[in-house]
DNA sequence: TTTCTACTCCCCAAAAACAGCGAGGCGGCA
DNA sequence: TGCCGCCTCGCTGTTTTTGGGGAGTAGAAA
């Protein structure tokens, strides 16, 4: 690990690529280039629903899945809160849940250090993007030094990548709401009762429950909560 | 605007600055050394309490917050459903406020070419990092050509410091939601009424009830909306 | 071991939300 | 001019949600 490898052209190909199989090529280039154990791209969906690339071993992968492992990987709980990048070793691996994961992981061919960038988009969206290797922790703390910044590029540009293949699969249409509307269900999602918004407004209760049921229609929302939920989501109000 | 400026160093006073007063004195530099007009770090906080630091006049920051533009900025708006950064000239600014708001701006010394960077952190922080300037299509392509990537990081330290300014300020750390909280509010988010999750997730509704409050009391919520509204922005909850 | 958190269940009265009906004024647009 | 969307206000009644209580289990952590 004398010299410092340029990887400018990896964002290059990141920006040209249009495919999940490109994305997976680049991953496996990286790693190649990095002299490393793997890379890593891992969109954390709430669901479990996960989605994205990498060179681990498809048994860890499958295993990871089926036990429903990012619920309990330290990895993604520490990255979850926090906005730098994080050597595994700083996160928190007592525990025993933490502890038998890891001997799981290190069994299936998992290396024993790891850097993690978390990675934030739209609609609460969040990944994680991480390099792997085993070796010792000298010449792990060289190699994150020296990549670091390149890594957070990196990390920015396969998500890129990824939310635009996501959100080729599913377009979103959004009629948008007047004013009034705005206002309602902003202050509504801010915590207010319809009296205080009534009165915040300087409108009565009963036109209040005309601007709700209208956003309400216009959203396609079961009730107000979900108007709230989807106003939200769709980025039509702010809080 | 011919050869490209080292933008390094930049990121070596980031990290070592340990004071807001610094960050100003860096996004001045900033805005001198690419010779632009302004160089806006900015937190948009859900409240409205804004904080970050600019080199805009300060008659323009106090009229932004004095009428709650947060709340019609194209540029906040249009940044918050993307994830990529973005030229002013590709948001939407029909509709009369936002051609009210743009005219304003104007008229406060912003100039008219812009380039937003969004960024996000753990619990739904949002934030923006913007250069601005006054040119020519052509010339300001190739300046965010030119910078684009360094940009990305410069925004990115900007926020790291920025968050540990605020874990500075406040060391409260809000408790996570437990894995049935988060499926109650979760399915509460989808429109489903109580008797629909409690009977989908195959508990009581009494049983529901204590999970809505406990997370309401863990989110400070005053209602369910309230908590529903407070968990998708903390990105708690993806909908 | 003790303590803690997460999970489950129960009651009741008051407040809020929902669903349906109606009305009129204002402004933009074709 | 007529139509349409937006804003405003009113009524009645039913259903749902919400605010307090209290209590017991299991498993993990300290």
């Amino acid at each position: 690990m004398g010299t410092k490898v340029e990887l400018n052209p990896v964002l290059e190909e990141l920006d040209s690529t249009s495919t999940l199989e490109g994305l997976e090529q680049i991953a496996i280039a990286l790693r190649d280039r990095l002299e490393i154990r793997h890379v890593v791209y891992h969109w954390v969906d709430s669901a479990g629903d996960q989605y994205g690339c990498t060179t681990y071993p498809d048994a860890w992968v499958q295993r990871y899945q089926e036990r429903n492992y990012h619920r309990i990987d330290p990895v993604i709980i520490g990255c979850f809160q926090r906005f730098h990048p994080i050597d595994w070793k700083s996160l928190d691996w007592s525990g025993k849940t933490s502890k038998a994961f890891l001997q799981d992981a290190l069994q299936h061919g998992v290396g024993n250090q790891g850097y993690s960038i978390p990675i934030r988009g739209p609609n609460g969206q969040f990944a994680l993007f991480t390099v792997n290797h085993s070796c010792t922790d000298e010449v792990w703390r060289q190699i994150t030094q020296a990549y670091g910044r390149d890594l957070i590029l990196i990390a920015h540009y396969f998500n890129r990548k990824a939310l635009e293949f996501e959100s080729n699969r599913q377009p979103e249409v959004s009629r948008s709401l007047s004013p009034r509307e705005i206002d309602v269900m902003t202050l509504l999602a801010l915590g207010y009762s319809r009296a205080q918004v009534a009165h915040s407004l300087s409108i009565s209760e009963h036109t209040l429950r005309v601007y709700i049921e209208s956003a309400r229609f216009k959203l396609g929302a079961l009730n107000t909560t979900h108007a709230i939920a989807t106003s939200m989501s769709r980025g039509l109000i702010v809080v």
